[in-house]
DNA sequence: TGCGTCATCCAAAGCGCTTTGGAAGTGATT
DNA sequence: AATCACTTCCAAAGCGCTTTGGATGACGCA
């Protein structure tokens, strides 16, 4: 059932009916009404290729996920940033178009969404530093908005980012105030724009306490469970270990304390784990006292304001940048303690 | 630049630039290069909305994720699904339309996309006992997959399921074989197909073993870590504690790891612990030797697979209806040992 | 020379919707 | 009775592609 059909068995315009079916005024409530009913008696919907291709709209915010062995964007921050993201989208009526690439492709991936006019925005999750994806996008002159900043961007953009940087310094303060000198950080891949203000917060607090940052007792990869695990054991294994450490998320933080346990030492006493929260839904920090002591901000409640601002951009174009910028919450959970006494 | 500046650029009809570039056969070879040169040279790429209309595809596959507060099916197998899937959608040229509606919507999500014509096939996530949605997808006449299986059903459909049922016994076997005899099963929620057939091999072996399932050592919810937390210190803090658990993901299980060390006891030697291990890239069962003793199984392979088959259902799609169930391998990991001899 | 075949190209008709630019009818006003 | 304003509807022209159904010319062959 076609608005052709529709309107034929109307007895009316195609005009008319369109017209009626999408709400505007030049026409009659009692006609309004009859074609409303019929069109929901058979249950009809326009279609949307018909419809994107008319009106030019899409309706869909493009997402770029790149995949491969070494990278895995794919990761467990993305899953909840999409449900906030898509929770939004729909009540506007969008969906989401999910184009996973393969790394060399990411690039390209973005401006065939662009040329190939499929999207009406686009999300640019992962920003690195300096990250090309920017320039490209505003090359493109399509709508979009970053999840996170890109240090060295020449212009302004469209962006929200939690402060990445003070998250680590309190964080780092934090375990200072508790007697811990010696502060291992296990941080994700710092080619990363966020793992690099991560990594300043931390470097930026321990320096304001008059301690000279160590690069042996930092580590950098993919945040993994393993690899928060190796990071660990380790540290743990070498001379002068830590007596804490800062985790980048929740995932290594529970490799961290795997770690720390086969060594039959106590999460909270002997050794103080600290980690940044994105409050994942599916692997929360605890349900009543928080498991880990965290820096912590919702990735979904991200992901919903992105999509909200997105759309605006969308509405608005030629609107200047926005920008927001999240503090993170300190939450105190069992796993942080006063640094234990010299034997 | 459209298509029609395109051919009055080169002097050309639109028919043989569109069908130079989409290579059908007739078109002269050396012109077919000059209408290809001077596309590539201006970037040209055929607008999607255009295109679709006219072919009828649109070239995107549709997920439907529902979210509540009480049922985050936004999980951690998802994503990792996706990646699978979508890997094999770019390879075909095809994108993933992610719809993410209200638990409420669901139903309805599926027909609107269906109708709107949107999508050119639809997967379908999470299948419960009885799954309205496969009748429903059947009336609408759109091609779909089923990631898993669905109880009663009445007809054929296509999917792709793992034994879950298999998995699970050989499971509790194994722990059978070391001497455990008090098993606590940690399930997933058991409305969903895949939880009751793993509480179906559970019960078999052990019922096969002579051993009567207790229920009071049953837990079934929303597969979490503190669901795995909870549900273990719980069963080992009452009258006869199994001495072993088997778990329905590594997530539940890492919780389950918590409440025992917490009693300071030891996994895989005072308790042991299996659980299906869904292989899940950012939260890999160790490196060499697994953590958890598990059946495993890779969601992602399964993404790849349900996408390569939809596919082909699209193209086929009087092709009779194809299922595929595969076996998951059991890995034995440090989690799991003999029995404690009683006391 | 005339005819059939083949390779190469094109005009135009869709695909199913939105939207522009009226047209027709209805009252009210002069 | 003529004019105007307003309401209500419609025919037709897009949106940018694909695809049908030829048209044209070159070539080989009888």
């Amino acid at each position: 059932m076609n608005l052709r059909e529709l309107s034929q068995q109307l007895g009316l315009s195609q005009t008319t009916v369109s017209r009626a079916l999408n709400g505007y005024p030049e026409v009659n409530e009692t006609t309004r009404k009859r074609i409303q009913d019929f069109a929901d008696h058979h249950n009809y919907r326009p279609n949307q290729k018909a419809k994107s291709l008319a009106t030019g709209k899409s309706m869909l915010i493009g997402h770029v996920i790149p995949f491969s062995t070494q990278h895995e964007m794919v990761n467990i921050v993305f899953s909840d940033f999409i449900a906030g993201a898509g929770e939004v989208y729909s009540t506007h009526g969008y969906d989401m178009l999910l184009s996973v690439v393969n790394d060399d492709n990411e690039i390209r991936a973005y401006s065939e969404l662009a040329r190939k006019g499929s999207v009406d925005g686009v999300i640019v999750h992962g920003p690195t530093q300096n990250d090309p994806r920017i320039a490209l996008l505003q090359d493109l002159k399509i709508p979009f908005f970053v999840h996170g900043r890109s240090t060295d961007a020449t212009s302004s953009y469209n962006h929200l980012d939690v402060n990445n940087k003070r998250a680590f310094s309190r964080a780092t303060e934090f375990l200072l105030n508790l007697g811990h000198r010696r502060i291992g950080l296990i941080n994700g891949l710092e080619r990363m724009d966020f793992a690099q203000r991560r990594r300043h917060g931390y470097e930026d607090a321990l320096q304001s306490a008059g301690i000279m940052p160590d690069p042996a007792i930092m580590r950098s990869a993919e945040m993994t469970e393993p690899f928060g695990y190796a990071a660990t054991k380790e540290l743990l294994a070498a001379d002068h270990p830590p007596t804490a450490f800062i985790a980048s998320s929740i995932v290594p933080a529970l490799g961290a304390r795997r770690a720390i346990e086969e060594r039959a030492l106590t999460v909270g006493k002997d050794v103080s784990i600290i980690c940044f929260d994105d409050a994942i839904s599916y692997m929360p920090n605890g349900e009543g006292e928080p498991i880990f002591t965290a820096t912590r901000s919702s990735v979904r409640d991200a992901g919903r304001r992105c999509a909200e601002l997105l759309i605006g951009v969308i509405q608005n174009p030629d609107a200047p940048p926005v920008a927001e910028l999240w503090e993170a919450e300190l939450v105190v959970g069992q796993s942080t303690g006063p640094a234990p006494k010299k034997a």
